[in-house]
DNA sequence: CAGTTTGGCTAATGGGTATTAGCCGCACCC
DNA sequence: GGGTGCGGCTAATACCCATTAGCCAAACTG
């Protein structure tokens, strides 16, 4: 029975209470929300199986367990960040249809909503993107459902613009694509600490994909 | 010393030699072949380092450590699927390259190449793309190279083009991403048993890149 | 200031996985 | 026909990892 030695309350750790946090001045501290955001850049870098529960609590100073006190697994870490991006981005691009406009200039909007997006967030994309796989059901398919809602917005609106004799290419659906992971792309290589901002790009962004569809000059 | 019984000889497996080979019609089966081959798509489907042994065994009707007899280890399976595919990325576009033309037909050409053999090896390529970081160095690096080296030719290309006033874009650098990215991202959607073949598909995003340079018709 | 909650910690649990060791049938070779 | 090596197999090894259990100090609450 092995009896294990139960008094001696020897302890190793010695809370230590390691700066970085002041209660008084900084409020609560959102752990929920620190952790969401150690878990993306991880996510993002190494892959969602590649991050252990111990490196993400590394980034917070606390041990892996400990994290287990703000949330409920890790699999619900990538659902909040998978499902928070593609509700974010779906919003912005019914705000941007909603400004309304000829077909060119919707289009450009949704262009460079879905280009400003993948810049500024381009870890929550990128990671949105790449481990939709390592989502449980039903939240995988739930995602989907979303992603191809905001896919054929634009297969619709390039639609509507050959249509109209606005545009001339010789598919809807390959144009769409392309200029859908055109913009995909962009959260794979974007650094923000370069030269040109998210919106730059966007701008440049919508004026290629307006160029790719043959659209003249916009009056 | 707790003795294990050696001498029971008990046997729980039987060969089975089941079916799927017969030695005799169709030669020794080049297994190492094989293995990459299953590797291959389950690496594309699942993730490198999603897939198991047992699984990739499984698909050749072995046991997991009964791969070993062919090969060395699963990153080796990955670094000839990644090595194999950026080599004949890069032949493929010198051999375009070496064919001529004016910057306008050069440009359509490795377009060209690069989204049909990312059509035609989706699986390959959606590896290779996706899974750079599994690699371990010097493997990873080695990949970055050839990358860097088979993008600058489509930056060369279009800078080229613009110097020449045959294109005009606002910046050769996000203009060759854009074009990139679109290509890559056929490896991700393109289904073979569609009605599009490779090869139409190259011919059309080689057309929607030219549009989107500015570029008019090519004489 | 006693009681409770909060949020850390270590240790244990339960499972998975690449890889190695060692066994053996069978096809082939002389 | 006895030896040999190929190519399977099972068992063992040596990890790694998410999650749970149970402990405890400090902060908050009344």
């Amino acid at each position: 029975m092995a009896v294990r030695d139960r008094l001696t309350g020897e302890r190793t750790h010695v809370p230590s209470a390691a700066g970085r946090r002041s209660r008084v001045t900084s409020g609560p501290h959102d752990r929920h929300h620190e952790i969401i955001d150690a878990a993306l850049e991880l996510f993002a870098t190494i892959g969602y199986s590649g991050t252990t529960m111990a490196q993400i609590g590394d980034r917070l100073g606390m041990r892996g367990p400990s994290l287990y006190k703000h949330i409920a697994s890790k699999q619900e870490l990538l659902v909040e960040i998978v499902t928070g991006m593609m509700e974010e981005l779906l919003r912005r691009q019914r705000a941007a249809l909603g400004e309304g406009g000829d077909v060119r200039q919707r289009l450009s909007s949704i262009v460079a909503v879905h280009v400003q997006y993948h810049a500024e967030h381009r870890y929550e994309a990128f990671v949105g993107h790449r481990e939709i796989d390592s989502l449980e059901e039903p939240h995988r398919s739930h995602i989907l459902d979303l992603r191809r809602e905001y896919e054929s917005r634009f297969r619709e609106l390039v639609q509507e613009g050959r249509e109209l004799d606005l545009f001339r290419t010789s598919s809807d659906r390959w144009s769409s694509y392309a200029i859908l992971d055109m913009g995909i792309g962009v959260s794979a290589w974007y650094n923000p600490s370069g030269s040109v901002t998210p919106d730059e790009l966007a701008a440049t962004y919508a004026e290629l994909a307006l160029r790719m569809l043959g659209a003249e000059r916009g009056d």
